[in-house]
DNA sequence: TTTT
DNA sequence: TTTT
């Protein structure tokens, strides 16, 4: 009936782009999200949670997440299954990403990976504006919303 | 970046259907949020959070909810502003749905309001299903969601 | 970083309450939550979602929940692994919840399982105002939150 | 029932701490949230969305929030009113924040307002780590959720 | 199998 | 292994 996840964490590793038969689109990463306590420890742990994107969103995040970044994934929990080669039935729990926000770009941050923009000369802000291009194939904005409804101007208010 | 809110509440009145000038169905309706604590005087207050709901959701929400129904919304908070008469720049804040969630039908809990189902013969469960017709306009599927992804076969999953 | 799940949906089971060897109450059931689409033979699926909770709200979810019944549910994703017997890794993913709202009561809605509330009783309006008792044991207001903050009068906003 | 919000954005000025006559803590800063379309005029709008924090969480974010940065914020809708000199009553919405994270450190992208770290020591890698002290009190971990749950272990699962 |  |  409802369904809704909202993740914020870092890449485990790059983005894994594959296309289905009938070539669509899905890419394939892992978010490790840091518990909000720590262990009998005293150590934080992490959840890692798998992501899955299709389409145009899917080959907007293997542009633009790497390894370590920082991003906010919103979506739904889906769970399929399949017999492995032993018989046994596997469950695969995976949030279905229907929105990715960039919350660090390639040059904000240390993680400077010859992008060649100085130290410092880091922008306007960052990453989540997006547009330094470089990626696998051309986008015009990556950091659209996937689907999301088109403006109804506040004027037209009937209330 | 990213604006995402869940509520689940009941509605204060009836909704409100309008249409803009260019014909576009919205429809308006306050829901009832209880707070999840007591004030000092040990009551329970609630929240009256404006809803907003556009096109064939409006046209749905319109036929199946009624004052008192409980409903999940998902939607996101939108802030516009306009001077009142007094010229005073006035703020209002509204939910913009993009989901809605019908958690009572007309004739499940106790607010028979004369659909004609006896009591009891509460039919298979319930609201959330809906189908029972009799709203304003006619519709399919009044349960789905408003521009949600269609299904890709788990199978075609190239990992 | 963030992680915050939000679910809608109905039992697949009675809960299953245990306590861990400590003596903390934990219990499990797993939700079924409809897909917002329908798959390639036109059918509606489910996710089978797991959920645990922990102490006191652990107990009320025993003695409230049922089979069948229709909740939300707030919490994060966890995901833990161990080894099974084969020495495989076996990776488990949860919804570990710290609010949980019951949509239906036992007497609302057709499924009358035998509460000894008259079908038809419906009461005040169900479910989710809860305090009808006859659970396993005894609790104040089992429809309060888990830990959330304590009111502050508005009246105190020094702004 | 269910009150839940989740907003990334960026603040529109430094916040402002105060204290309730009673001597809480009480911080209130807006946030910037772009709208995921473009209007008419083919220009990205934002929401202002105001957000209330009480105690702890007010004092660390008076220390580490400034004007310009990027959060996240967990929390409820909560709608207040009182009567203005005017006598009309005077609605305001606001977010009741329990859980923010900061995503940007005072180091991290390029909003250097002074903090006396020089531009271009980018640091750790990291603002939501912070640690990097000269608030106005001090804060053993600024990162900490308010009034999260404490760790139990997994090991003691009875499952 | 994990990120900072 | 699944709910309506």
């Amino acid at each position: 009936m409802l369904n809704r996840v909202i993740l914020i964490g870092r890449l485990t590793r790059d983005p894994e782009l594959r296309y289905t038969p009938a070539g669509v689109a899905v890419t394939q990463f892992t978010l490790a999200v840091d518990r909000p306590f720590s262990n009998n420890q005293g150590q934080r742990e992490a959840d890692f949670i798998p992501v899955v994107t299709w389409r145009q969103l899917a080959e907007t995040c293997a542009n633009y997440l790497r390894k370590g970044r920082l991003a906010a994934v919103e979506g739904r929990i889906q769970v399929r299954s399949y017999d492995n080669n032993e018989g046994r039935r596997v469950y695969v729990t995976e949030v279905i990403a229907d929105n990715v926000r960039f919350l660090e770009s390639a040059n904000s941050g240390n993680r400077d990976e010859g992008m060649g923009m100085g130290a410092g000369s880091g922008g306007d802000g960052g990453g989540y504006r997006g547009g330094y291009g470089g990626g696998r194939s051309q986008q015009q904005d990556p950091f659209q919303d996937d689907g999301k409804p088109i403006d109804i101007s506040d004027d037209d208010l009937p209330f």
